[in-house]
DNA sequence: TTCATATATCTGTTTATGCGGATATATAGA
DNA sequence: TCTATATATCCGCATAAACAGATATATGAA
């Protein structure tokens, strides 16, 4: 029971549930979430955090980045399906889709991946330097 | 999307959960829930509140007491089946829901309503008085 | 080793929420 | 009307949790 309310916690916010809505579609890096949602650095890993501790999502460091992704484990399935469904209802969370689908084409477009993308992004908008370590 | 906030916050606690189970099976009086749960007057009164306030129960009132109900709004069908699924799955709602069970079927035995049933045993066990304005 | 970057955690503040006990309200019987 | 009962709400307190900004940690390049 204890779990079961930890899982229905975890879903009641909303950064937490647009989040968890991105990661539908795959894998992410913190800084991919922060850029599509807009959200500052100490948001975002709070939260990935807490649904971390939640048992909702896994993640995997590759370098500098820390990749998260939907937790197999199949006790969570119900609530997330649930979850799943309610996207094409709720409009912040349709476009925050769109704008992850968006940012994918463009990559495939230019024959690079979505993180290469977003780096090159960060690059030309002056928000990183050109030191790129990924 | 602040509804499906509210309705996740209003799942993500153990006594509205155990409230919200329990009424799967058919509308209930605030006394028969607290006589089932086993809790105070205030604290029921305190979530079904809540409940209401979220949209997932709907309240009627007979005479003195009030009976709630699930919504049947629709549109909060998703999360509710969720929950149902977990009924097996969950030892204290299993608990419940067999304790619930009980009751009626004893109430049947008498050939007498679950209502009846309830204010026999306070009288009984000297809770209440033998006034019954129900 | 030193530095820059990505991420995690800490800090102080504010708000939400849980609780039990007390009180208020609504209804029905005497 | 007065009283008892069922329910709702209020009160004070304790804990959880959200936030932004600051700081700490981990990693990779120079």
């Amino acid at each position: 029971m204890k779990d079961i309310v930890k899982i229905y916690k975890a879903l009641s916010d909303e950064t937490r549930l647009r989040i968890l809505n991105l990661l539908h579609d795959g894998e992410l890096c913190v800084c991919h979430i922060m850029d599509i949602l807009h959200m500052g650095q100490s948001k975002v890993s709070r939260h990935l955090t807490y649904l971390k501790n939640a048992g909702l999502v896994h993640d995997r460091r590759k370098g500098l980045w820390v990749y998260y992704s939907l937790s197999k484990n199949k006790s969570y399935i119900p609530m997330l399906r649930c979850l799943k469904e309610l996207r094409m209802e709720v409009r912040e969370l349709k476009v925050d889709s769109e704008r992850l689908l968006k940012m994918k084409k463009a990559a495939k477009l230019s024959g690079i991946t979505i993180d290469k993308y977003l780096i090159i992004s960060k690059i030309k908008s002056n928000k990183g330097k050109a030191r790129c370590r990924c």
